[in-house]
DNA sequence: GAATCTATGTTAGAGCTCTAATGTATGGCA
DNA sequence: TGCCATACATTAGAGCTCTAACATAGATTC
């Protein structure tokens, strides 16, 4: 028998969290009228004013076409404006308005209250080994690529 | 001070390990030429044979709409055959064909892989307490909602 | 100076995902 | 019989995601 069971599979327990996480987020986001891959974006961007898109999808942890799907539908919102650098022609820089900036603090606060939930599940000593095994599953995931 | 550092997050560190492992999965369904998703789908449909499209769905974890986008796929190449079922003439009935099951056997030897690589990196007491702490993430984020 | 490397940005195309809405079939119940 | 609840299937529309390919600009190197 090659095969193995779906709950012998750590990727399906993986998986599964990673679902549940998606839907509490976007459940969080909902009142600021933004998806979760939008709102992280939102969130970096906060934190790096005028950083590259390419350097944004980076920190998200997607590719540059996607990242530029995100964006596309945060200008149209009038929530980022991305304006060419003094120096770099071919590099934009991008930077939340006003709403952006607003909107962002909006579901952040859903966010972090989703986040605090779910730190309260455990304790501290569990929370740092979570985070440990998970660190240890993307480091041997990513070599076997 | 409302904001919450990302190695603080604990949904970080669970979505970075999920997309090493969807990343490290895809890879390994390469040479069957099949998705992740389609890969989950053919999985459940040599275990449940006729399964209808809804129950499959629930299986996988998507909505029913997101199956019948796979299960689409999955049809025009030939993976699969759905057919009425007998009594209930709304339900398709949706079988494994023989190329199908090939693919499906293909793909799950490099899935497998994957996941004994990944068990190879736990003790079995570590396995367990991550499946265990995984559950409650689950758990904790669902009851948000 | 010209070729090459590196980084950024973009487009095209395929596929997955969701919510919302609609249609259809089956079974139970008044 | 007719109404209703449940379940399945599908369509529409929006959005995210990837790979592949191409274009551009700046930096390095010969």
């Amino acid at each position: 028998m090659t095969s193995m069971a779906p709950e012998e599979r750590i990727g399906s327990h993986v998986k599964r969290a990673e679902q549940a996480l998606l839907a509490a987020k976007n459940a969080a986001c909902k009142p600021a009228a933004v998806t979760v891959p939008q709102y992280a974006a939102l969130l970096w961007l906060a934190e790096k004013p005028g950083i590259s898109a390419a350097a944004l999808a980076r920190l998200c942890g997607v590719t540059p076409p996607t990242m530029n799907t995100v964006l596309k539908n945060l200008q149209e919102r009038g929530l980022i404006e991305r304006t060419p650098h003094e120096w770099h022609r071919n590099v934009l820089e991008t930077r939340l308005t006003d709403e952006g900036r607003a909107v962002m603090e909006l579901a952040d606060a859903g966010a972090v209250r989703v986040e605090r939930a779910l730190a309260a599940a455990f304790t501290e000593e569990e929370r740092e080994l979570l985070i440990e095994l998970l660190g240890r599953c993307a480091e041997v995931l990513d070599a076997q690529r």
